[in-house]
DNA sequence: AGCTAGCGTAACTTTTTTTGTGACGGATTC
DNA sequence: GAATCCGTCACAAAAAAAGTTACGCTAGCT
């Protein structure tokens, strides 16, 4: 997988570690090292899956949508579009090798079973988690 | 990751289906749909790993170092070299942020824990198995 | 009302990663 | 000693990801 899921969930901790304020995509993009747009295109996912909230105009900017306690990081992934953790081979195999004909269907098989394990270990944390091994003292 | 695993796996059950026979990296890539070179490249690191044995020479080629049933997709994994599932964000955050700073460490720790669950669901499978979802007949 | 700050999003560019190719040396069998 | 096949390097092409520019839209402010 890519590296937007680590973002996502920087963000999130981010805008976790500051309750009660709005921040820009600016701001944000600024913390996190890259450009505005990178996050608003983030943030834009995380919003259809009700994990944050922003506003327009002047003061607007990002906060969560809901107690950090209750966004785990398999809700992460799947807002962003669960992109397997494996990717099958996309050659055309060829037409007379049996095993080539077949080999896809028991891969998927796997990589959905890998797929789930993937989630349940995801599911056992939290943005609130990240944020307090981060801030231990807090 | 890349599609090298699958790819991986497709070689390995097809090595599994010719027992007796040495298959040439040209043969393999046939079915595969690419190129001698790439089923070289990733065959050099199965041998690594002991998993297959190579013969140069007229009437060389490849097969497996040993029984299918002893061959699990972990092993497959680790041979290529594991690259985490995740990918961390290469971006420098911002070195006021202390979410940014800390976010890696813990992220790691994520990481590690589904890695980890990752592995324990390929090391169900093994090569035997692959050939026998394909060929439920033999 | 008009100005400003901020999001929303499309199009495009750049960079990075992955995959594929060509070439050639070495070894082994025949 | 000629043919076959691996081993590997260097390069090319393609695909994917990330970054950038631009501009419209809305809500608040004065």
């Amino acid at each position: 997988m890519n590296s937007r899921f680590s973002t996502a969930v920087h963000i999130l901790t981010l805008l976790a570690s500051t309750p009660q304020e709005r921040l820009t995509s600016e701001f944000i993009a600024a913390s996190v090292g890259t450009n505005p747009v990178v996050i608003r295109r983030q943030l834009a996912l995380l919003r259809q899956a009700n994990l944050v909230s922003s506003k327009g105009a002047r003061g607007g900017g990002w906060e969560l949508a809901r107690d950090p306690a209750r966004i785990t990081l398999k809700q992460v992934r799947t807002a962003l579009g669960v992109e397997a953790a494996f990717r099958m081979h996309r050659n055309e195999p060829h037409p007379n090798c049996s095993v080539g004909q077949g080999i896809r269907g028991v891969l998927e098989n796997v990589y959905e079973e890998v797929e789930k394990s993937v989630m349940r270990s995801l599911a056992h944390w939290t943005i609130a988690d990240m944020l307090k091994r981060i801030e231990p003292s807090s």
